[in-house]
DNA sequence: CAGTCTTTGGAGAGCGCTCTCTGCGGTTCA
DNA sequence: TGAACCGCAGAGAGCGCTCTCCAAAGACTG
């Protein structure tokens, strides 16, 4: 019935559903916002009014009085990357695992009705660039990537006390919970696996030792052959590229000719090491057994592809999205961090 | 001197700044927003209560009057995957590419002060509900990365007059700015490296010919090797994953077992078709030499590594951003769409 | 039937900001 | 000397929404 429902070319507001609807501003939100204390026939009519005039609120209206922005912020957070001579933002963005974790999270936050900020901080102007934007209010809580073991974001974050969940365990210790994989664990089923074939000299191609998840594979390796009866483990240090893992496999290989199996720490540093076997003719698996760690696209792209152990990275993303949500939804709580059990996939290289 | 400077738990606002200053809200909001006419004396002073109160503007209140948002969508567009038994959001963002595509609009992005966000689309109902909100006008432009050639979104975008460009040409003209690299030129450069190495019975692993990309490079690799005087050239299609690129490979190899050449239409596909050659017993560049398409991780994976096509995938990001930052800075001007030069990056398989 | 309680709807303040309008003091020009 | 103008600062309206407070109307009790 045309009641003057709207100004012309802009969006219609609150006050265009009551008046179109017939009742006060107040009535409608209350529609809009699912409070109980409104009655059946003028509920009709309000969601009528909706429908008629296309109505959706205008957020930042809404933001300013509650407070409240229904947003939370992905940050990325990696070290300064200013010695590179392609002056592009980190690694982590050209990581398949990042893109995992996006959708992971994704898949929770949507249907809460929560957008999503991309954010990175890489150096000490951007970390405060964004430091000052979380805790302004301009979101509701924080997903926290980060990429090295003594980023002070956690801990800054912490101190905010604005809800935030950490992928993985920071490397200092922090008040806010988090989501891994049971990294020792994982490592103890790479460990079964290659003893289980007969294998006896076993190296392992590490992670950076300098983190946390780097370190607790190594070690729960270790741990899980000695418990096997398998001592005496030769490792060397990669750093979590496909490069850094040929290295570390050519260096192990020279110290140890005579290895028959590799533990490497990640997917894909193991599609660096096996070229590497190969080239030194060994066989994969034959002469030499290969798992490794993430069950990443690049285990599939391996020749042969790898036995790995996986993590279940978007199952993970989204306890880390539920964790967020319950802490905006109860403010104050700070729930538990969750560890995952990972999995053995087994494929051709042991 | 403690002028009760604010309440307590609340962040600052424009009012403790102007009274911190001694000024009224108007001339501490003309400062922040950099106008001219506020003199030097109040200006230091406004300033310097910013730093005192650590002010930093509500930007919901800001975004309530000026009707701009300081941030835009990045709209992910997919093809609805229900049949798929990984309920997980598609594919696009555990490819490396979208991470390089995000990484270089950042890039452009942050310094302007945008933040981004992230949202899919990949059904109808999320289509609507993407579309919904950057009507309502929450965002002040979009960029859309989409996957698939019968996207409604590009021209649905194109109805709204909201800013917006695309990554890559789209599937229906849409009358949008888009970039892209130069296809043909690209499978060019693929064409003339094969021919002057001599080789004359060379295929092809052409992309899904209902993608404008991958018509497009199958198209400008037959002209351009007719134009080279090399005729009669044997394709098949893969589906631009890397099985999709193997099996593709092994139905060629089987039609034309003499083949001493093959242009891969992305490095993807180049890392599944290199094994199927080496494991027929042809010797890669020796006997058979391959040359991929856009440069990305696979290439330097690929044993041997790939000659490649390379895309400037950050540098085009950033030109979307620029792209974009000139309609939401100019209403209603529509810039042209920017194409790319590809380069050849020359490595081991060609 | 008066008095109390419960449900429901409306009035209106106010979130923090921008921006137009107004006005003040000083300069320039006829 | 008066008019016109300019540079600059303040007053105040209003963006669209939520939410508290209050009033009206009905339901129930003594």
């Amino acid at each position: 019935m045309a009641t003057e429902a709207r100004r012309p070319g802009r969006p219609a507001t609150l006050e265009d559903v009551a008046r179109v609807a017939g009742v006060s501003r107040a009535t409608a939100s209350r529609v809009i916002n699912g409070l109980p204390t409104v009655d059946a026939a003028l509920r009709r009519k309000v969601e009528e009014a909706i429908t008629a005039t296309d109505y959706a609120p205008n957020r930042a209206a809404r933001s300013l009085v509650t407070r409240r922005t229904d947003s939370v912020a992905l940050v990325v957070s990696e070290r300064e990357q200013r010695h590179l001579a392609t002056p592009f933002i980190g690694r982590m963005f050209s990581d398949p695992h990042f893109g995992r974790v996006v959708s992971g999270l994704l898949r929770e936050l949507r249907p809460a009705g929560l957008q999503t900020v991309l954010m990175v901080a890489d150096d000490e102007a951007s970390r405060a660039q964004v430091l000052a934007y979380l805790r302004q209010g301009h979101v509701d809580g924080v997903v926290l990537v980060s990429s090295h073991p003594d980023d002070p974001l956690p801990r800054m974050l912490a101190e905010t006390a604005l809800p935030t969940v950490l992928a993985g365990r920071p490397g200092r210790a922090a008040a806010l919970p988090y989501v891994e994989v049971d990294q020792r664990a994982g490592a103890r089923l790479a460990a079964e696996r290659l003893v289980a074939q007969g294998r006896r000299l076993i190296g392992t191609v590490a992670g950076p030792q300098d983190m946390p998840a780097a370190q607790e594979r190594l070690d729960g390796f270790r741990g899980a052959l000695a418990a096997l009866g398998v001592p005496d483990l030769p490792w060397a240090e990669g750093d979590f590229t496909r490069a850094g893992g040929a290295e570390a496999m050519r260096r192990l290989l020279a110290g140890h000719p005579g290895l028959d199996g590799v533990f490497v720490a990640s997917d894909l540093m193991g599609l660096g090491a096996v070229p590497v076997l190969l080239r030194a003719g060994r066989r994969v698996p034959q002469d030499v057994g290969v798992v490794g760690f993430d069950d990443s696209e690049a285990a599939e792209a391996s020749e042969p592809a790898l036995t790995t152990v996986r993590q279940p990275v978007e199952d993970m993303a989204g306890e880390m999205a539920r964790l967020l949500l319950r802490q905006i939804r109860e403010p104050g709580a700070v729930p538990p961090s969750v560890v995952f059990r990972p999995s053995l996939v087994v494929r051709d290289s042991a």
